[in-house]
DNA sequence: TCCTGTGAAATGCTTCACAGCG
DNA sequence: CGCTGTGAAGCATTTCACAGGA
């Protein structure tokens, strides 16, 4: 297949169910993982298994992406993560601002997954710009003034939010205002999002609870 | 359980559809806000409003706990809030260990959302217990060999796993065997929860990927 | 035979429409 | 009236069953 590649047409990105989408980073995050260990081809049935998925689940997933699968054989390891980096998203570099750097930010500041995607943190801002997170980063902290000329300056379209709660509507919208388009949001509060901005939030405490319910549920 | 209050009969939490269990997370911390404003009762829709979700939607959730709104009137903040409290598990503490005291270890470590639902994290593991993570810490850091009878001694169920990938499945099997019943993982890899262990995994490189998804289909 | 892709059935969730209470 | 609770309808997603290619 794939003389010199195959197409990378657009297709209906946004008439993929978003529960599909979901799934699809953990496609591409198990075929990099089957990929690095030298396996050039995976069924719908291993790649389920892995993931606790049935096979045709898999398939129904990967087809939304069109027909890439081989009969007989499965899919290509190297096609199928290609595909994925551009669905998703990840086949060019993302430029990332941070705000907020106290404990949560720091760590998010010389967390390494980022990188490992093709996100890299510019601009790191805080209200305190003293504050010298940990030991090497690749950005330094910035006070809130600069924020709109460096989003500006550098064209950033994504921001990550690691204020206190209180805090966060406020940064949001300041973000919003500067050109920002998606917020990944770790304040622990209800946020809404302004016209013209996408945004996703994780709440950790939320996770812990649910799992304790999970735990005590024993469900 | 306590001699005024409302029955709090376990009810059938199995049944409950698991989108409205991660909802019921929202609503609590909605009406922790709005009871922190002095507001004794609200109303479907106000929730509704704040949270991006229908009126219709959120009776229908909370009407899985029983019948608790008022008719006319809406729902008394303080009985909802410890209504879900009482269905979440955050009406006990839960003492928590963490494995992983490096970047992302630390800032769990000394983050306050988890103290604010009863979560608290009671030991700290790492290969290296040299590892004095950040200033004022709770806990210290202890080796790995020290974690099976910490477990045991302390009776802990849940665990917080931030830890490099390729260490991650190790890891969560050992917690198992040592008695931990739930598994907060941080390590961006695909980990299969031993049996009778439940598993919420937060890849935070992943929720980056989706948003940049939403963001370049505009959708 | 081992595999993918896909209509059709089944399931689960959300929305609608309305009955009923304060 | 305003607001809850709920059967029924409407949609979305998952699962089933099977056709067909290598």
């Amino acid at each position: 297949m794939s003389g010199i590649e195959r197409k990378m047409t657009p297709l209906a990105f946004d008439r993929i169910p978003s529960p599909v989408i979901r799934r699809l980073s953990l496609y591409l995050r198990q075929f990099e993982v089957f990929r690095a260990a030298g396996i050039m081809t995976l069924s719908s049935r291993q790649l389920g298994d892995a993931l606790a998925l049935t096979d045709v689940q898999v398939r129904k997933d990967l087809a939304c992406l069109g027909a890439l699968g081989h009969a007989g054989i499965g899919y290509d390891t190297n096609e199928l993560v290609s595909r994925l980096h551009h669905v998703l998203g990840t086949d060019q570099d993302w430029d990332v601002v941070l705000i907020g750097a106290g404990n949560l930010g720091s760590a998010l500041a010389s967390y390494g997954g980022f990188a490992a995607k093709r996100f890299r943190i510019v601009g790191i801002f805080d209200l305190d710009p003293g504050l010298a997170p940990r030991s090497s980063l690749d950005a330094i902290v910035l006070p809130m003034e600069r924020l709109e000329e460096f989003v500006a300056r550098h064209g950033i379209r994504l921001a990550l939010v690691a204020v206190p709660g209180p805090a966060a509507q406020a940064v949001v919208d300041r973000l919003s205002k500067a050109g920002i388009e998606g917020v990944l949001n770790f304040a622990p509060v209800t946020v809404t999002p302004p016209a013209g901005v996408k945004m996703i939030s994780v709440d950790l405490a939320i996770q812990l609870e649910q799992l304790a319910f999970q735990v005590r549920a024993g469900k």
